[in-house]
DNA sequence: CCGTATTGTGAACAGCGTTTAGTTTTTTGG
DNA sequence: CCAAAAAACTAAACGCTGTTCACAATACGG
């Protein structure tokens, strides 16, 4: 039955192809200028037909944002693959926060979608479970693998691995956040200076944690 | 003419009442509930009354937003001085990130409309470039305070007390952001174990960092 | 070639933000 | 106190939105 297999990958092209529609719509003019006429008007097809493919807006979008995360996942292993192969744990642990940084300035709108919305709703679906997880466990697991190395080295003294990439994350994260928004204007003005406060606020988290029982000398 | 002060002050009075019934909805329902329809009905207006008021439905939410920052500054407050007199700088640190998660926990929907959308509109607009940057201020310099005298006791060393706490603030932004939209369900699953997890964060920024002549010898 | 799926659509529904023309209420001045 | 002016308020409409449903067109297996 070649036919059939045909004709679903025909309908699985047309999917991709509205979804793409709806990430250039996004990068181009943002979340707001992403209506179901629009897009509808730039595939040439009725509106109604979208929802031959997704159920829901909320849907169309949330596969816009799933390849959202495959993309800047390429962008960390790309900024890290431009270090030499004798580059350091510091070092790519560096080039996964200006990969991650430099994602969310070249695709601003884009970045803002993928984190405005509630990730909530994905939990009880379990097709995401398989190649959603798998996705973001690509993306995942080699930062924590740099931050592994690097608490090998000596480098961080963080409680585990996880820990210190999740606090990096949260680290480059909110600083990208931040400026995105406008709140860091009065401090940070340009892209460079910020690529700049973000190299000093990942090297501020060097070496700096001693477990907790050191914490009762604070008091002292 | 104290007759036209009153009808200020009523018109004034109706002005916020419009505010805090939108906070209300938001923080309630969330933004996506709040429309000029909804918001017209509870204050038993009509909807067109609002315009009278506001000139946008943007301009409202920014009136709300512009309440969630001053809010979010007296619960950094509050939780600050619940420690004793006797609390150093780190401590005060510490505190000021557990108020602003403690107020992103406790009013997500308003936390989020209060990052969500770009702050840039409201730099062009000069009548808040007096009182918003007064209100941005005030919660503003204690954090650069705190972070200058940890300065000055050897805690940290950060380049500056203003970097260090653009520092600290993307962190404890990052992370709170992260949690409330689901992307560390994997990782913390209560509020309990994140406001851990942020205090083991904002101790990783202790004694952090030694000044950029020292990062050549990470080379080594 | 015919009946049946599949694929696509036009038109409608309810709700949205916003504007305008008009009504009701309040204040003012003689 | 009453008419005129001003201020406060609103009903109705416009064009937009996401979504649904009855219907048309096309492609398929028998």
């Amino acid at each position: 039955m070649g036919i059939n297999e045909r004709r679903e990958r025909e309908k699985e092209a047309l999917r991709t192809r509205i979804v793409e529609a709806a990430r250039d719509i996004v990068s181009a003019e943002g979340l707001e200028a992403l209506s179901m006429r629009a897009l509808a008007e730039r595939i040439e097809y009725s509106p109604a037909t979208l929802y031959l493919y997704f159920k829901d807006k909320d849907e169309l979008i949330q596969e816009v944002v799933r390849e959202g995360f495959r993309r800047m996942g390429e962008c960390m292993c790309a900024e890290s693959s431009e270090l030499g192969s004798g580059a350091d744990a510091t070092q790519q642990h560096r080039a996964s926060g200006r990969g991650y940084a430099r994602f969310a300035l070249e695709n601003t709108a884009y970045f803002r979608v993928m984190f405005e919305l509630p990730t909530v709703a994905q939990m009880d679906c379990p097709t995401h479970d398989e190649e959603e997880a798998q996705t973001g466990q690509e993306s995942w697991t080699p930062v924590v693998e740099v931050v592994q190395r690097a608490m090998d080295a000596g480098l961080y003294a963080l409680p585990d691995a996880h820990r210190g990439a999740v606090i990096s994350w949260g680290l480059v994260h909110g600083l990208v956040s931040l400026y995105l928004s406008g709140h860091l204007a009065e401090v940070v003005m340009s892209n460079e200076e910020f690529m700049k406060l973000l190299e000093d606020a990942m090297d501020s988290l060097r070496v700096g944690w001693t477990p907790r029982e050191t914490r009762q000398a604070d008091l002292a």
